[in-house]
DNA sequence: GCCCAGGCGCTAC
DNA sequence: GTAGCGCATGGG
């Protein structure tokens, strides 16, 4: 009853997108081992702590629960559909890798992480939050910042001389004020962002399954704008790591100007006009190419 | 000490 | 609608 066998679609590889979750010792929502995630996570209701480890040449995913209560298939299917989310099978990366015939970046990127698929942010609310916190700061002081505020409001559990964390829920951080957050090292404006986004979270104002039913970019990207704190970068990114959206594209993101930079050997990086006109290629698939790009910036 | 970092909101035009 | 500017803080 605590193993779970989840089957891989075509194209995954599991080893590629565990690089991509192990790039910083500071992340504290998951841990990277032997070639293994592992994970807290919340499933109607119930923590579990899973071990997730490819078998059978990544054909599929051996899901050990470590702690938690499985006891009926209710509960394993939801874990089931956490993971599939989390790596984001659903989707079909036929038309990406078509695109990668024709357009050299993408032909470039992937022939390098072949198999590679998004990792998701399945807390939609974690989404929001970690987007903000990631807002004009280098990564390695966003992981800080998402680190003290996890360990401080977020539940745990702790197993085998480790404890495991969940993300705060937005009632939780919806009761702090500025000042609290600040105490963590946060600017005024992102704790004021937050704790506002948390709120509405809490008012029924930002409702999940409202925003996961729009299911065209620019009804949902006018959505999220009109959120405080949320402005082009930010609903771009959670588009493409929490809402499935293949258009999403963070355009003025750090990491894509970089990796672009390193691909096209550039001295400088590229300007905006010129990553409009070649992105042009990639309509349909831009979340994707950004993904792979990030990817790019952990070799 | 300087520039950069997975930007945003506000104001003035 | 958009260009300019202040914000705030750590990393390298």
């Amino acid at each position: 009853m605590n193993e779970i066998i989840l089957k891989t679609p075509e194209d995954f590889r599991f080893s590629e997108c565990l690089v991509y979750l192990d790039r910083s010792e500071l992340e504290c929502l998951h841990r990277v081992t032997e070639g293994a995630l592992i994970k807290l996570i919340l499933c109607l209701g119930q923590c579990y702590l899973i071990h997730i480890k490819p078998i059978g040449d990544e054909k599929a995913l051996k899901i050990r629960v470590l702690s938690g209560i499985v006891s009926d298939n209710l509960q394993i299917e939801a874990i089931k559909s956490y993971v599939k989310t989390l790596f984001d099978f659903e989707t079909s990366l036929t038309s990406f890798y078509e695109l990668g015939k024709r357009d050299l970046i993408a032909k470039y990127v992937i022939e390098r992480y072949k198999g590679l698929r998004i990792v998701k942010i399945n807390d939609l609310f974690e989404g929001f939050c970690w987007s903000i916190i990631g807002q004009q700061i280098n990564l390695k002081f966003a992981y800080t910042l998402k680190k003290r505020l996890v360990e401080i409001y977020g539940e745990s559990v702790f197993f085998q001389g480790e404890r495991y964390y969940l993300f705060p829920a937005p009632e939780k951080i919806a009761s702090l004020n500025v000042e609290d957050l600040k105490a963590l090292q946060f600017t005024g404006r992102k704790a004021e962002y937050v704790i506002g986004i948390a709120k509405l979270f809490c008012q029924g104002e930002l409702v999940e399954k409202e925003l996961r039913e729009m299911d065209s970019y620019e009804e949902l990207k006018r959505k999220l704008l009109k959120v405080r704190g949320i402005g082009n970068w930010t609903a771009d990114y959670i588009m493409l790591k929490c809402l499935n959206i293949n258009e999403a594209f963070p355009i003025v993101d750090v990491g894509i100007h970089n990796a672009l930079k390193g691909i096209l050997n550039l001295t400088q990086k590229p300007t905006l006009e010129a990553i409009e006109i070649m992105s042009k290629a990639w309509e349909g698939n831009e979340a994707y190419m950004t993904f792979y790009l990030w990817r790019y910036l952990y070799d």
